[in-house]
DNA sequence: GCTTGTCAACTAGGTATTTAGTAGAAGGAC
DNA sequence: GTCCTTCTACTAAATACCTAGTTGACAAGC
C-alpha cells in the first residue's frame, strides 16, 4: 500500500496527527501558512476522498481524524527516501541525520541505546 | 534554500546521482518505468529550468548532470520528514528505520559505531 | 543524393494541486 | 422575526505535473 501526500496535504496531516482530531477551523489555526477557511476545507475533503482521513459530525461543524497512522506514512516516506535519495543505504541517511540536525550528546546517546536494545532483542 | 522534487523528478535525479551524468537515452534506459523519450527529455528540461541539473553538448546529444548534491537534497527531504511526519523527533525516525527495513545485525552494529564515533568527535 | 535513425525543440492535452469565492443552512443575539 | 456569525457544499480558476506527439536538424549508411 503506497501512501503519499502532496506538500499541503502533509501539512494538514501533520496537524491531525498532533491533535488526534480537529475541526476545519482548528486545523486552519495550527497551520503555519495563513490559508482561507475554504482552502483548508478543500484539502481535508481531498484527503477524505483519498481515504486518508474521516470525519464525524459535531454540532454544525465536522471533526476530522486521520485514518492512516503516522507510522504507516513514515514507513512509506522513509522507504522512498532511502531508496531514491540515499542510494538504498540507511547508513548514509543516519550520517546525514546526525551531522545535520546538530543533535546533542544526550540525543546521540539515546539513539545509540536504541540500537543496542534492538540488537539484544534480535538474539534472545 | 528549499530543494524539493516531484515523484517523477526524483526518479530522474536518482539516476543522475548514480550515474554522475547521462544522456536522455541513458536516463530513459535506467528508469524503472517505460517512458517515451520525449517524456524523459521534458522532465530533464524542467529540472534544468529549476536549476537542479545542467547540460553540456556531446556530439548531437546532450549530457545532463546534477547541479545539486545528493546530500543537499537529502538534508532537505530528511528535515521535512522529521518535522512533519516524525513530530520533530529523530528518535522516532530511527525507530521506524530499524524496525522497518529489517536491518541485519551487521548493519545495526555499523550504525551504532557511527554514533559512537560521532560522540567521540564532539568532545575532543 | 536519398533514406533511415537519433536527437532536441516545440506543442498539446489530460489530470492533480492549490487557492479561494459564492451560496445557503443553522444557530445565537436582541 | 431580523441580523450576524459560523459552518459546509458547490464552483471556479490558476498553476503544476505528467505524458507524449510532431517537427526539423543532422549524421550514417548505402
Amino acid at each position: 500500500m503506497r501512501i503519499s501526500f502532496t506538500d499541503r496535504e502533509l501539512d494538514v496531516m501533520s496537524v491531525l496527527w498532533d491533535a488526534e482530531s480537529a475541526t476545519v477551523a482548528q486545523v486552519r489555526e495550527r497551520l503555519a501558512d495563513d490559508l482561507a477557511y475554504t482552502t483548508v476545507l478543500t484539502v481535508l475533503r481531498t484527503l477524505e476522498q483519498k481515504g486518508y482521513v474521516g470525519h464525524t459530525g459535531e454540532g454544525r461543524a465536522h471533526r476530522y481524524h486521520p485514518l492512516v497512522k503516522r507510522a504507516a506514512a513514515g514507513r512509506s516516506a522513509l522507504s522512498r527516501l532511502v531508496d531514491k535519495v540515499f542510494d538504498g543505504s540507511p547508513e548514509l541517511l543516519l550520517t546525514q541525520l546526525v551531522s545535520d540536525k546538530n543533535l546533542s550528546d544526550e540525543e546521540l546517546r539515546r539513539l545509540r541505546k536504541l540500537l543496542t536494545e534492538r540488537l539484544r532483542e534480535k538474539k534472545p
